[in-house]
DNA sequence: GACCAGGCGTCTT
DNA sequence: AAGACGCATGGT
C-alpha cells in the first residue's frame, strides 16, 4: 500500500531511472525545478523525483493526491508493467542486452493522446532543449492552470482558435498551423482518440498522417507514446544510426510486440556511443 | 522520387 | 562571420 504520510505518495519505483526516463525525449511536459520535476499530463499536475527505489509523487502546491490520481499515475510511469520480464527476454538479442544496460531504467510513458499530439507536432526537426521549452511556453500562454504554476497543453479547440501568429511568435516556427490543423481536425472529430484506439496500428497511423505536420514519424511517436502502441518503434536519426551499426537494418526477434520499448534502450546506446555507430545511410 | 523551404538557438568551422 | 544541424513534413 502506498505511503501517503507527508502529503506524498511513496511508491515502489521497480528499477525504474526517473532521470532517464524523463530526460530521453519521449516527453516534453516535465521541467527540472530544484531536485525535482513538474509534470503534467491532461489536467493533472504532479511533482516527481526519486529516493532510492522509490517514485515519490505530490500534488500540486504539496496537496495530497487522491487515490484515483495515484492510480493514473502508476498507470502513466508504466508501474504496472513487468520490465525485468521484459528485459531478460530482451537479453536473448546480445547487441540489445548491452543497449539495455546501457539504460536499464527507461520506462516508456503512457502519456495522454492529446498532450502527445502536440508536443511531437512541435517535435519535428527540433531539438529537444528547444522543444521542451516551447512546450512550456505553449502551455503557459495558452494552457489552463492546475495550480503550482503548471499548464495543461491549450486543447483542441483553443489551437483551433489561434491564429498562426500567435503561435510563430511562441517560436512554432512553420509547425505553427499545423499545431492549429491539429486542433480542428481533433475537435471536429475527423480524429478522435477513440476510433483511433479501435483501428489497427496501420489504420490508426493513416489516420494520424492525414493532419497536416504528421508524417510517418510523428505518428509513430503518438501511436507508442500517447496510443500505448508498443508495437511500433518511431526511428529517428540516431536509430536509424544505431540499428544500421548493431542490428544490420532490423529490430531483434526477442523484441517482437515491444519494438517501441527496445527502441528506447537502442537510442539511448546509441546518443551515448556516438563513436560506435555509423552515420545513417542516406534513405 | 528528388528536391527545397521553413523558426531559430546552438554548435561547428 | 558563416554555415550546418535538428526526435520531419508539405509542397512542387
Amino acid at each position: 500500500m502506498a505511503d501517503t504520510t507527508n502529503s506524498c505518495v511513496r511508491l515502489p519505483a521497480g528499477g525504474m531511472d526517473l532521470d532517464a526516463t524523463l530526460g530521453c525525449g519521449q516527453s516534453f511536459s516535465w521541467e527540472r525545478q530544484g531536485g525535482r520535476y513538474a509534470g503534467v499530463a491532461g489536467n493533472r499536475a504532479v511533482w516527481a523525483h526519486q529516493e532510492g527505489d522509490s517514485l515519490v509523487l505530490a500534488g500540486p502546491g504539496d496537496k495530497p493526491l487522491e487515490a484515483a490520481d495515484i492510480d493514473y499515475w502508476k498507470r502513466y510511469f508504466a508501474l504496472d508493467v513487468d520490465y525485468a520480464g521484459l528485459q531478460r527476454r530482451f537479453a536473448g538479442d546480445p547487441a540489445l542486452a548491452e543497449c539495455v544496460a546501457c539504460a536499464a531504467g527507461i520506462r516508456v510513458l503512457r502519456q495522454p493522446f492529446w498532450d502527445t499530439l502536440v508536443a511531437f507536432i512541435l517535435s519535428q526537426n527540433n531539438h529537444l532543449g528547444r522543444i521542451g521549452a516551447l512546450a512550456e511556453r505553449l502551455r503557459r500562454h495558452y494552457g489552463s492552470p492546475l495550480g503550482g504554476g503548471l499548464y495543461s497543453y491549450p486543447g483542441p479547440r483553443v489551437l483551433a482558435g489561434l491564429q498562426e501568429a500567435a503561435l510563430r511568435a511562441l517560436g512554432a516556427g512553420y509547425r505553427a498551423p499545423y499545431l492549429i490543423d491539429a486542433g480542428q481536425r481533433v475537435a471536429g472529430d475527423q480524429v478522435d482518440e477513440k476510433v483511433l484506439a479501435a483501428l489497427g496500428d496501420a489504420e490508426a497511423r493513416r489516420l494520424l498522417c492525414t493532419i497536416k505536420g504528421v508524417g510517418p514519424k510523428v505518428a509513430d511517436c503518438v501511436l507508442l507514446f500517447g496510443l500505448h502502441r508498443t508495437a511500433v518503434a518511431p526511428m529517428d536519426v540516431w536509430m536509424k544510426r544505431a540499428v544500421a551499426a548493431r542490428f544490420d537494418g532490423t529490430l531483434p526477434a526477442c523484441a517482437k510486440g515491444y519494438e517501441g520499448i527496445a527502441q528506447q534502450y537502442i537510442f539511448h546506446w546509441a546518443r551515448q556511443n556516438p563513436q560506435n555507430v555509423r552515420p545513417a545511410k542516406a534513405p
